[in-house]
DNA sequence: TCGTGTTTTCAGGAAATACTGAAAGCACAG
DNA sequence: CTGTGCTTTCAGTATTTCCTGAAAACACGA
């Protein structure tokens, strides 16, 4: 090969690992501003513009992490669902690859962040209000209102994710989208 | 007031306070699975279920916490437009409260949400696409399809919140979700 | 059963984040 | 301009959260 089209394709493959560091990067910011951990995001992040599954090694190695980080984080992303492991056979090692379908990864995070936050949440607020839904001092009724116009909203909310939902990959939503003008 | 009265009525209130720390703790935690500080949920918690504007001094004492924490997180709060400051003509002091209409709250949150995190989060991945849309490689063309998906969706979400968002006290949404079958 | 390659666990340490308290700043009445 | 009451700031500290690395557990072929 030339000398000018290695010196190009080195220029292009710093260019494509410095935009995928800096996706990388961002997407831990990102993570971390949703309350999900730095280096999980990164991981996700990393394995979702990677076009093969990775071993622990590979992504302990791209990201500077621990083994026990590295493990830790992929473990929770299965848990989530965001990620599967493949096992090739002949290989006793295990490799990770993500659900790169958008959508799919969406409904994936709003099913798991239902059932981990908002539920429990829903039952807090119903104990409170069933827990002073008789007392009748002034405070009392506001604290019980408020508490009870919030567990609505929340139930409602609740509803229409699970609905977003189940239509999973159905053109449903886009099209109900049109109403929202 | 007779013996029986007096107490029922200290029962009630244990009941109604117990109810409200349970709620006030309740909201921490749920704030911090969403990336907000665990007092700074706290104090909007209290807010929330308190029917007039309290002081930096009456909130300090109700969640044991010191000025400075209780001032930096009021006016953090008063950011987001959650709480707004009240004062009463004759008082020096400052007084807050939260805004209670939970329609108008989410639309709070989701503006300044899409404001501080999606629209960041949009340019990076428009960025990110700009600078590897031209590369050849099949590990570049993975990345660019990639980032590019993820960046549509995201536009397509913040499309989507501005229309729920501004839509604000219509009877649009509830209206469309029914559409969501 | 042993040896080897791999994963898991977890105590201790590091880093990030949040909180305190006191001092400085500010605003206003007198 | 001065005293008073309230707010803001921020250096130092506490707390929470996260990460490391090494040891233990595991799984499987030989």
């Amino acid at each position: 090969m030339s000398g000018k089209t290695s010196t190009d394709s080195v220029a292009e493959s710093a260019r494509l690992s410095a935009a995928r560091d800096e996706f990388i990067t961002q997407w831990g910011v990102m993570g971390s501003a949703w309350g999900i951990n730095r280096t999980m995001a990164q991981i996700h992040a990393l394995l979702l513009v990677t076009d093969r599954a990775l071993s622990t090694d590979e992504i302990m190695d791209d990201l500077k992490i621990s083994r026990g980080n590295a493990n830790m984080n992929l473990r929770d992303l299965a848990g989530w669902g965001l990620i599967r492991s493949v096992i090739r056979k002949g290989e006793r090692k295990e490799f990770f690859e993500a659900e790169k379908d958008v959508w799919k990864m969406f409904c994936t995070i709003v099913r798991e962040r239902k059932r981990r936050e908002i539920r429990p949440a829903i039952n807090v607020l119903k104990d409170c209000v069933e827990r002073t839904d008789d007392l009748t001092s002034a405070d009392a009724v506001a604290f019980t209102k408020q508490t009870k116009a919030l567990c609505e909203f929340m139930e409602m909310a609740d509803g229409v994710l699970s609905k977003v939902v189940r239509s999973q990959e159905s053109s449903i939503v886009p099209w109900a989208l049109k109403f929202l003008k």
